[in-house]
RNA sequence: CGGGGAGUGGCGCAGCCUGGUAGCGCAUCUGCUUUGGGAGCAGAGGGUCGCUGGUUCAAAUCCAGUCUCCCCGACCA
């Protein structure tokens, strides 16, 4: 991408509205745009990296035999009714009456629909177990949105349903999603920490929120120190086999959000406990029977008698995660995106672009760099280096190639690693074995 | 929903107390000079001062109402 021609309207100032590193730096770098409070437009460089995430999430659900599908945003009361919680959900559902005055309501999660799909087309034992899900805008009219994108009221969530004939089946499923989310935010470059999170009225402890550690991160959390260096090794699990073992491991430590630390298991802990900020960016969830039974979700078992279905809900904040990656990586100068997430690979600058030969290199390795998929940003501007040198550092993709008449002569290229802030000269051949390497 | 703050060119702000033809910096456009970490000079364009009503000869400024946004708290993915 030529920078002379993207929609990435920078910044040079803060917006007063923003606080938190974060919505800074997301508004600075042109990523997004407020439409109302909550309510954010995305641009195309923010929208680049909230694909990359979704992207993320998907390739992990699918790699787990979770199936995707699409529900709508815009659902009918009744269906919500028969699980009571039309009621119970309160002034944070947006509610909506259409031109027949039927009352229909725009969706915080999707329980009851999914339910109710399930319910309309299996029948039988055989079909499970069955695992969904859907990456969809929500809204939930939070009294207070805030951070930006970390806390709207319209946000963009995956969010996936299990179906299982018994509870030992529940748990298989909620652990491949437990395996899942752990995998899914190793691949962000993020470390996020199981934690046990409030069981609701079902009990047991299959209820886990994942939280990165992040400074600014909404709620306090504590765990036990060696989550802090624990090795994520899990690229080669077998996904179909036994994750039990796996997710006993990540469950041994102690780790709790705010509302469910101890006291007394802390003292214990002594120098092996860290208490932090973090933020929550999934949520895995067993609930049982609430719903299906509530709506009359049954199978027929081996014996021809109905048995209700056993479910679990996982969600993924997806566009809260855009967010969240910054908090967690970013410096004075800007974003620091991790290689995985980052909207570009390489930010390519001409500090000359007046000058034939320095542009006839810069067009040399954005063409090379193309050709051999790297995505390249281009900052074939007219504009001065320092203004460059800013944005680039601004919007933090990985590696910044610089370009300039100087160097050239001696036949190099300055190559900076924005994340260690490393720089150095290479000859162009190096520097372009190293990128498309 | 309680408490606090703010709405003035795209962004950041001053002006309001003490009413009298709307300003500054950045950005944008033109020209010249510049060009290796957010350039210099000269010129130009752009705002019914959130909205409604009131007071007044006269309102960005005073008064009343209203909408929106932000912060703290409670609440929540």
């Amino acid at each position: 991408m030529r920078l002379s021609r993207y929609f990435m309207p920078t910044l040079k100032e803060t917006p007063a509205e923003a606080q938190i590193a974060s919505h800074r730096l997301m508004l600075r770098a042109g990523m997004i745009r407020q439409s109302s409070a909550g309510i954010y437009s995305w641009l195309p460089l923010g929208f680049r990296v909230l694909k990359k995430i979704e992207r993320i999430v998907r390739e992990e659900q699918d790699a787990i035999g979770c199936q995707e599908m699409l529900m709508p945003t815009i659902q009918p009361a009744d269906l919500w009714r028969e699980s009571d919680r039309y009621d119970d959900y309160g002034p944070e559902m947006l509610r909506i009456r259409d031109r027949h005055d039927r009352e229909m309501l725009y969706g915080p999660t999707n329980e009851e629909q999914i339910t109710d799909i399930f319910r309309g087309a299996v029948r039988s034992y055989r079909d499970l177990p069955q695992l969904l899900y859907h990456i969809q805008w929500k809204f939930r009219d939070e009294v207070r949105p805030r951070f930006g994108v970390m806390r709207g009221r319209e946000f963009l969530m995956k969010d996936a349903y299990s179906f299982d004939l018994d509870r030992a089946g529940a748990q298989r499923s909620y652990n491949k999603m437990f395996v899942s989310y752990l995998r899914t935010f190793e691949r962000m470059g993020l470390k996020a920490i199981p934690m046990r999170a409030e069981s609701g009225p079902i009990g047991g402890d299959m209820s886990h929120e994942f939280v990165i550690l992040a400074n600014t991160g909404e709620s306090e959390i504590a765990c036990h120190r060696d989550f802090l260096d624990m090795g994520w090794a899990l690229s080669d699990i077998d996904l179909d086999g036994d994750l039990q073992p796996i997710v006993d491991a990540y469950t041994a430590k102690y780790a709790a959000t705010d509302e469910e630390r101890d006291p007394e298991t802390e003292r214990a802990l002594g120098d092996d406990l860290v208490t932090a900020r973090g933020i929550e960016v999934g949520h895995i969830f067993y609930f049982g029977t609430k719903y299906s039974k509530a709506m009359g979700a049954a199978v027929n078992g081996p014996d021809g008698e109905d048995i209700t279905v056993e479910m679990g809900s996982y969600g993924i904040g997806v566009s809260r995660l855009v967010g969240a990656v910054i908090e967690a990586c970013h410096d004075d100068a800007g974003i620091v995106w991790p290689v995985p997430v980052a909207p570009f690979q390489v930010g390519l600058l001409n500090l000359k672009p007046d000058d034939p030969a320095c542009t006839a290199a810069c067009e040399d390795l954005y063409a090379t760099l193309n050709g051999n998929g790297v995505e390249a940003l281009y900052d074939d501007r007219p504009e001065r280096a320092g203004v460059k040198f800013a944005d680039m550092d601004l919007i933090g993709v990985p590696w910044q190639v610089i370009v300039g008449p100087r160097g050239l002569q001696q036949g190099v290229v300055e190559v900076k690693d924005r994340g260690t802030g490393e720089r150095g000269e290479q000859s162009i051949e190096s520097a372009l074995a190293m990128l498309t390497g």
